[in-house]
DNA sequence: CGGAACTTTGAGTTTCCTCAAAAAATGTGG
DNA sequence: CCACATTTTTTGAGGAAACTCAAAGTTCCG
């Protein structure tokens, strides 16, 4: 599944299962992951209440979608209010995320933010009722785009982490053997989410 | 006017006049702005919604401020669609911004986000219709915390900005002399605004 | 006028990057 | 199951970008 950035059939969905990521790039190439997409989470909102997308969402695993049609969000806010606050609720989570993510990429180390975003996913696996599956299913190219790091530096951080038995990459993703570890090498005192709405 | 982390009574409130910032810190002080406030933004919400606020706000300039009670936000919705659709669409405008301070932090030159910041804080200020001020009221400490670089080197990159004509800096404030030429350093098109609501 | 905050500069250091290439894992077709 | 292409992970070396420390100017404000 690849949605693509200015596609102007904006479109408005939720997980239902698998993982994806929300990201954009410059002209020349360089990309940036913004968030990662997981069930229950709701992708797109921006681009239809706007009007055009201004980012891409790409497949990590195969995905299952629910679709929702642009034009009947005026219907849902007019008729539902519980949903529309939900997807409110929805909304202002992400925004949570992104300024956590923010924070990270601007004022953390390069160990600092690699132990903070495996801890993060590893929070939002478990949120998501990927209970069984510690496994993270990304490659250290998608650890270093949402970093903002080279593949080499990533590498060479993630090595670390694993040296120190917090992690173990293997079959393109990262196990997390260690969250409290991750925890306190990011600094960082876990999610602090209640209970959450599902659309 | 201060509002801060972790404070209890989270607030909700759009700015009438003046200039804020939003901004998280981790422990030993290390500051990440994640965004500016500026008239008709609409601030908070997300701790509003969520209970706990997570993020900081502290004034640039004197400002006026209109705070909503949290309360009134589950009534908002249940009677007034369209201006609940409204705070939805601030919200997504939100995101989308911090969507591309994301990218700039993690992707772009020290002197690329430089350019893109100040571009982008001026077509703010000119979206907000503060026309005649062409004066950006912050401190170059300000910028350095909202790239994500050293007060030492943003200094040394302002002045890049300023030998190439794009720029002057004084009185604690960034005059944009050359828009068009920030968005070229930056590599960006500019805003893609289009008409927006008001609260 | 004096103190505080802000801007500027220089020097040396660290972090991270690029380039290049090898090693390992993964997927595919026979 | 094997051979081969592709993707991913790993390593080394040298260079560039950004950082820290320190100190001197400047501007602002009471």
């Amino acid at each position: 599944m690849i949605l693509s950035e200015g596609s102007h059939s904006a479109q408005l969905f939720t997980v239902l299962s698998g993982w994806a990521f929300r990201f954009k790039t410059l002209e020349d190439g360089r990309r940036q992951i913004l968030n990662f997409c997981l069930p229950g989470d709701l992708v797109g909102l921006q681009g239809s209440i706007i009007g055009v997308m201004d980012h891409s969402v790409e497949a990590l695993t195969p995905t299952v979608l629910c679709v929702f049609q642009r034009d009947q969000l005026g219907e849902l806010f007019k008729n539902h209010p519980g949903l529309s606050f939900d997807v409110t609720w929805l909304a202002s989570r992400e925004e949570r995320m992104l300024d956590e993510n923010l924070l990270s990429v601007g004022r953390r180390s390069a160990l600092e933010r690699a132990a903070y975003l495996l801890a993060f996913l590893f929070y939002r696996a478990r949120g998501a009722g990927l209970i069984g599956s510690k496994r993270i299913p990304i490659t250290q190219q998608h650890v270093a785009d949402t970093l903002g790091l080279s593949i080499v530096h990533t590498n060479k951080t993630l090595r670390k982490l694993s040296e120190g038995g917090l992690i173990r990459w293997h079959d393109r993703a990262c196990e997390v053997l260690d969250p409290d570890g991750l925890l306190k090498v990011a600094g960082w005192h876990g999610p602090t989410e209640s209970k959450r709405p599902l659309i």
